[in-house]
DNA sequence: CAGCATCCTTCCGGATACTG
DNA sequence: CAGTATCCGGAAGGATGCTG
């Protein structure tokens, strides 16, 4: 989509969207909040993500300096991703949108209703 | 993606990065913010979208009460979306993420660098 | 344990053509 | 003007199998 990444490369905030608006990688943040965590202990708490996306989101995370992975010397080999400052941060802004979304869940859900119940009656 | 959708339901805030998360609603939603607007008009300011998407995407916004939709008995027919109350206080909850995207992301640049660096000195 | 590589399906979204 | 319908290519992501 060579369009769409001209207007995201002029706005910063897509930037951030473009990280945390994929479906695994705020809840991996939040998980993250609790304290540094394992690989597979992750991926047993954040219910229906594949080792795939798990390890894929995460990669992205680190590269973007959201998170740390650190390789501890042992065997069987144990790695621990934890929250960097940064990552701390970017967690809270996301807060007051947390708020919203309880707020207004059921308008939003009561909205959707009364237009697929609009739609349905035109046809 | 089934398992992905139960963790979604589970989460309230999955559902607001499910809405402008993706590339152009929230696009939609601040450019309506300097006041009502036409679809073609849209379309013009919103450099790089689809008359599909835009399309797709107000009918999006508008399903979940972000913006009204209303239709000017003219000929030819004019349309003008605006937002909502509750869209406003929306668009709202997004400034602490946009504020972070500006002041981090040099930071963020500088760890996706960091990172490429390390990565292409590994290979 | 913590992953990467591959295959294969699914689905998003652009291009195009047509309507009220 | 403001869309909808159809087609189609490319990317996202699950499943599986293999490594240090």
């Amino acid at each position: 989509m060579p369009a769409r990444r001209a207007v995201n490369y002029a706005c910063p905030i897509r930037d951030v969207l473009d990280r945390i608006g994929d479906a695994w990688s705020l809840l991996v943040l939040i998980e993250l909040r609790n304290g540094p965590c394992r690989f597979n202990a992750l991926r047993r708490v954040i219910d229906g993500i594949s080792q795939r996306m798990l390890s894929v989101t995460l990669r992205h995370l680190e590269r973007d300096g959201l998170v740390t992975r650190t390789v501890l010397p042992l065997a069987p080999p144990q790695v621990e991703y934890a929250l960097t400052p940064m990552g701390q941060s970017l967690i809270e802004t996301v807060e007051p949108m947390r708020l919203w979304a309880e707020i207004n869940q059921n308008a939003v859900r009561e909205s959707r209703a009364a237009f697929d119940a609009k739609l349905a009656q035109m046809a």
